[in-house]
DNA sequence: GCAGAATTGTCACGTGAGTTACAATTCACC
DNA sequence: GGTGAATTGTAACTCACGTGACAATTCTGC
């Protein structure tokens, strides 16, 4: 019993510690933390797994821990468009727990994956106490807008190698190595990241590495001028994940 | 002098009453909403004259009145992606005011066109004062962001044709004369609102007039079959301009 | 260390839509 | 009512990218 008490009360501890790597929990009072903290919920899911689905009521907002969370629109004849592959630490779910009118994409585990889940109602009391925090995740509405305003013209006037390189530099900067590192991903996972086709991406990261460009490897990709790289992709907006 | 005093009046009457046809400012209490009537300014612009230019400070929000706002991104190459066309009565240049990182896209006037403009300081006071019309902008930003996200999916996966339809059909509903519209557009017009070519937009026409959903006419498209045009944009998201 | 799965590398081919260019129409105005 | 500007109609050509189908390679687990 003394074990089981001690054990969630360390869990206490740690999912505040999870939280407090985003930026608007830690401008929160103590109290408001705590209290979204012990009403937040640990969640796994497998490979593949139903988080949420378009246009259905979702739970609330998740931060990612393990593993990475997809969301991704189907069309009627099976196409597909993946908007996002969210990394741990990320949040999801904003906008469906704001506007309440149901989950954007359909939104399934991709690996193995884990998530802290804090809840709509609990959520939206804490944003109504605290009032400033309403400003923080209008600025964050405004960044991820812009972001798919992006996403948009750049989808209809940049060609793939443009946004193909774009992508390997966001990557890059995101990592822990910075502008060399190795990426870990399969060209198949690259390519949906773009909405392209995998030969696509293939016949276009070849030409990157006869040019020096890029190494490629086997599930992975490496970086090797940053900076033409960059060059490449110049004068596009937005430029981070 | 008494008769400008009384303009003067009159003057600031009007554009509390054309505010009011807002959602969030008939919200406001009376005092703020005096005191933004007070501080916003009349502005006029000519056809095709700049209002804001991408990444550039705004000067605040602007509520179109006559005419219509155009926002577009160009490319380096010359191309250019419309965003929207914004007709009387919409609001313009609320993320840039949020988060005060310049304009999103480059504006201008779509025909003679005036606004009234909502400097971003007192805007943001009275935002700050009144918190809870950061929940009514907010739910605006989500509402954004799911129809950019739409336009994104739409762009990767729908074809023109299917475009071209339920644009026509977002069209017909917001006109006066609702489903059996005649509809005065360019096909140029419609073009540049799908991002698409117009010989491509002239193609389609074609067609659905062959069909008979469509009669097209000098400047103008005739709505026939509203029903079968609906039909041939079924299943996809948003449905509203 | 070898079988089988996962991933990468490459091809031939189809196609939607952009581009350019020009002809045909419609309108607006003197 | 005829002339010039705006708009619509069409055709030939191009091109980026998707598709499907494999072969070649690399890993992984028994």
């Amino acid at each position: 019993m003394e074990c089981s008490e001690a054990m969630a009360e360390y869990d206490l501890y740690w999912r505040l510690s999870v939280l407090q790597g985003n930026d608007w929990f830690r401008d929160l009072p103590l109290p408001a933390q705590q209290a979204l903290a012990r009403i937040s919920r640990h969640r796994r899911y497998l490979n593949g797994e139903l988080i949420a689905a378009r246009g259905v009521a979702t739970e609330g907002i998740a931060i990612v821990l393990r593993g990475a969370i997809r969301s991704a629109t189907l069309s009627a004849d099976g196409k597909e468009v993946v908007f996002s592959l969210l990394q741990p630490g990320y949040v999801w779910g904003l906008v469906a727990v704001i506007d309440g009118l149901g989950a954007v994409h359909d939104t399934r585990a991709h690996k193995r994956t884990e998530i802290l889940l804090v809840p709509r109602g609990p959520f939206l009391e804490v944003l109504d106490a605290h009032p400033a925090l309403y400003a923080h995740f209008a600025r964050l509405l405004c960044y991820r807008l812009r972001k798919a305003y992006s996403a948009v013209d750049e989808f209809a006037l940049v060609p793939l190698r443009q946004r193909l390189a774009r992508q390997l530099c966001t990557l890059a900067l995101a990592s822990p190595d910075g502008e060399g590192a190795s990426l870990r991903f399969t060209q198949a996972e690259l390519a949906e990241m773009l909405s392209a086709a995998r030969p696509s991406v293939n016949r276009e990261l070849k030409k990157l590495q006869d040019e020096g460009l890029v190494a490629l490897g086997y599930r992975g990709v490496t970086v090797k001028q940053f900076a033409r790289l960059r060059d490449l992709c110049a004068h596009q907006g937005l430029f981070a994940s």
